[in-house]
DNA sequence: TTGGTGATGTTT
DNA sequence: AACATCACCAAA
């Protein structure tokens, strides 16, 4: 299995090029037990200042500081009393924006997630073992720890590869669970995969 | 299969 | 009081 880990470069483009092409591309986290990895099959863009859905949109606070960094970074929030979202910080510092990853087709050591998840061992639930940006973070273990580390370090990575995927359609929606900023189509998909949330807006 | 609810940090 | 959520249980 070929897994390149991502330059800098990647994560500077524009957020919605950024949110696209990390479609089909790999999540890989270094842990106790394993080397984690799983396939990136949905995202949403989150566009800074500009987005009132944005955890940006007022500037700058204690909470959403890592989002001002330069691309490349992980930004991992607390949610709900209960759950954990990770994202990819993207383009140049100071600019707030992100991509939120939403599920995950997992790939390898998925025994090791099907055991943070509490999960059947078996795989019969593994359907829903990271179909969901709370559940992809149990699943690789993903916490509050993690939050600010860098996409070019040692722990945590995106990589392209090829690990048995044709090619394959984006689909394009509008954005699950908010309400401010719904009419924007920043959702994006592998269209036609089984291992995408329960979220409902399904379009192109 | 759908719908209501609990859990409860962070910002408004 | 709202929120970039999910799991659980009850009702239909």
């Amino acid at each position: 299995m070929q897994l390149r880990k991502l330059p800098r470069k990647f994560y500077l483009q524009p957020t919605l090029k950024v949110a696209k092409e990390l479609l089909g591309k790999y999540l890989v986290r270094r842990a106790k037990d394993g080397l984690l990895v799983g396939r990136i099959v949905e995202t949403e863009a989150y566009l800074g200042e500009k987005d009132p859905a944005s955890h940006a949109y007022r500037g700058l606070t204690k909470r959403n500081e890592v989002m001002f960094r330069k691309g490349g970074h992980l930004y991992v929030y607390f949610t709900y009393g209960m759950h954990f979202c990770a994202n990819i910080v993207t383009e140049e510092q100071g600019k707030g924006r992100a991509v939120l990853l939403r599920a995950i087709e997992p790939i390898r050591e998925v025994e090791q997630m099907r055991r943070r998840r509490g999960l059947a061992l078996d795989g019969s639930d593994d359907i829903d073992l990271a179909s969901g940006p709370a559940k992809l973070c149990e699943a690789f273990g993903i916490v509050r720890k993690e939050n600010g580390t860098d996409l070019l370090g040692k722990k945590v990575w995106i990589a392209a590869g090829k690990i048995g995927l044709a090619s394959f359609k984006i689909g394009i929606s509008t954005r699950v669970g908010i309400n401010n900023g719904r009419e924007h189509k920043w959702r994006f998909y592998i269209k036609g995969n089984p291992y995408l949330s329960s979220g409902k807006p399904v379009d192109t």
